[in-house]
DNA sequence: GTAAATAATGGAACCGGTTCCAATTATAAA
DNA sequence: TTTATAATTGGAACCGGTTCCATTATTTAC
């Protein structure tokens, strides 16, 4: 492998000329540039990214922290957030939150672990993380900042650090989920829950729960059944609603997974989605259209929402100017798991 | 940050000893262990990894690469590889092959544009690559391998280097799975392809041919659907056979999720699965059991092959001897999609 | 107790970039 | 033409590890 030395040496010039043509920053006379890139080329230099990170002190690299828990982070949305670092030529690294080391039985492990971990990854060798779900309170979110001023929250609001912080407004989502059933004049509504010790769910569980009051629309615990996003809880759910004895019209349901295991569960028991029952998702997942019926459901900007996180990050390790959004409406998607009641 | 030499002074020894304690090969006295190991513990030292990699070489970095159509990748299979590499303080990139500068119109993408992503990999710093689907030549593949011996395929086979390929038979799992309809009385038996110029859809396809050969079982063209995986040519593919008019009982579908999709289209069209069509899936994805009705298909072992190819590439790396499995069975899983005719 | 073999140790040199400063060259002003 | 100013340029020093060799301390053998 070439390095700058055999460059320089090609090209006739010193290595502060080459390192200068490199970074492209320092001035550098046409003609010189064209000789040392002309070296460059011929001896198919690439700079040893080793070599440069020690002396530069930029790793070029960002992280991608999460857990289990953390929600959908999805092969398309990672190309996204890779396809943004790519003209910069940053790379990815991945990380579990949920280490083997640290495994125990509740998902809402110990915090200062996580705080371990996040501490290991800059450690290893990244230029700021992206921190994605809301495994992490804000109290410990602030201390890291702290410390590793180069993160930002992918799915999760601090209000310490609106500027970090990219996320929808789950409490409307749930808001308008629930209001979406009332306006087809459903008022026995019955839920399956996403986690509600995580902010996200919780938010959104608030928000159908407000939006049921401002309706006058009451709720009994009966029909709150208590979830965590599988297939396996929402299945059960559907099963555990149904042995309530408590009529209900419709079903919320926590994200799209739980939906359509509830709409397999129901019909399995003879009941049929939307007719006798309803049911309202939370994610337009790919598979929400192929469903039986076919899911209503919120759509959420996740893509561009990482694609914002990541530009701010960006800005925030390598001094850049990227356009950041902070908006990222909601979208209620009507399909036919949810019948109107009022025709 | 503290360095090794701040370490060596507060300890009273050389720089060189440090270097010997941190990696645990040179010897070292008893008692000088504990100094060392003292003072690094009180300056909380780190070893710089962009300072290690510049002298040793290694990254303690591997790669993953894939394309759009290298097929599922989940965070599952993510997480299991990384834990197979925490031992050892390995990192992971994640890389797409389907680069934006390298759009272009069909999936499959020029090979040596396939190739220079590789490359540039390699490049930026990784001791290894787990490469990801069979988008790639095996002349490719070897040309790649001559180059950067330290690769190693999942989801994908090259004759000449066996001990580098990591899959299970696709063909054989195509034959089981016409088998199962055939066993199931099935004579009339229709198609939805993935695609069929990357190796595995095509093995995959070629066993369902040979297994309705070696049966004496006919199938026309006009019910074979050239599909690509997705929900949408699913959909549409089962539309399309519908309209052949040339009767059929069962659809061997490419993978799950055109396997749902058919359902849910014939569903729609007034067609009750399994007692007028029956559906063959394949891939056993999480959903497969949710399905109306719960998918019959094939399972794949997938993570034991992802952590099989992960081990084999380490000892590759980084000369260990961990224990390497090339075995990997598929399963036939039958749910309720599929009915017996015979009864 | 001494010589020979072995273990432990210190530190210079090196990996391949970046940075900074002094030196040189080109350009503008007078 | 001379001087002041700005643009280029070369390369030493440095980033923080690893490696290797010369040196010193410790064992072992006789």
């Amino acid at each position: 492998m070439a390095t700058i030395r055999d460059v320089a040496r090609l090209a006739g010039v010193g290595i502060g000329t080459v390192s200068r043509v490199l970074s492209e920053n320092g001035s550098v006379s046409q003609k010189t540039l064209t000789k040392v890139n002309d070296a460059m080329a011929a001896l198919n230099f690439t700079p040893n990214s080793s070599a440069r990170a020690l002396s530069s002190k930029k790793y070029n690299t960002i992280g991608i922290w999460g857990t289990e828990t953390s929600g959908e982070l999805d092969r398309k949305t990672l190309i996204k957030i890779e396809h943004e670092l790519e003209p910069f030529n940053i790379k990815i690294i991945v990380t579990d939150g949920d280490k083997k080391s640290t495994k125990n039985n509740t998902h809402n492990s110990s915090q200062t672990t996580h705080r371990k971990s996040i501490e290991n990854i800059f450690k290893s060798g990244c230029d700021g993380l992206i921190i994605w779900g809301s495994d992490i309170s804000a109290l410990e979110i602030i201390q890291i900042e702290n410390e590793y001023p180069n993160i930002v929250l992918l799915n999760n609001k601090v209000d310490l650090l609106p500027d970090k912080s990219f996320t929808f407004d789950h409490y409307q989502a749930g808001y308008f989920a629930a209001k979406n059933l009332i306006d087809n004049g459903h008022t026995k509504i019955a839920c399956i829950t996403g986690w509600l010790d995580v902010d996200d769910g919780n938010l959104r569980q608030q928000g159908l729960l407000d939006s049921l009051k401002d309706n006058n629309i009451d709720i009994p615990n009966t029909l709150i059944f208590e979830g965590n996003y599988t297939f396996r809880k929402g299945y059960e759910g559907a099963l555990h609603l149904l042995n309530q004895k408590t009529p209900f019209t419709a079903i919320f349901c926590g994200n799209d997974q739980s939906a359509m295991a509830a709409i397999s569960a129901l019909t399995k028991k003879g009941f049929n989605v939307p007719n006798d029952i309803s049911i309202m998702g939370y994610d337009d997942m790919n598979i929400a259209s192929y469903t039986l019926p076919p899911l209503s459901t919120i759509q959420m900007p996740f893509q561009k929402m990482a694609i914002s996180a990541t530009r701010r990050l960006l800005n925030l390790c390598y001094n850049l100017d990227l356009e950041v959004n902070y908006d990222f409406p909601i979208k209620l998607i009507n399909r036919e798991s949810v019948r109107n009641l009022k025709d």
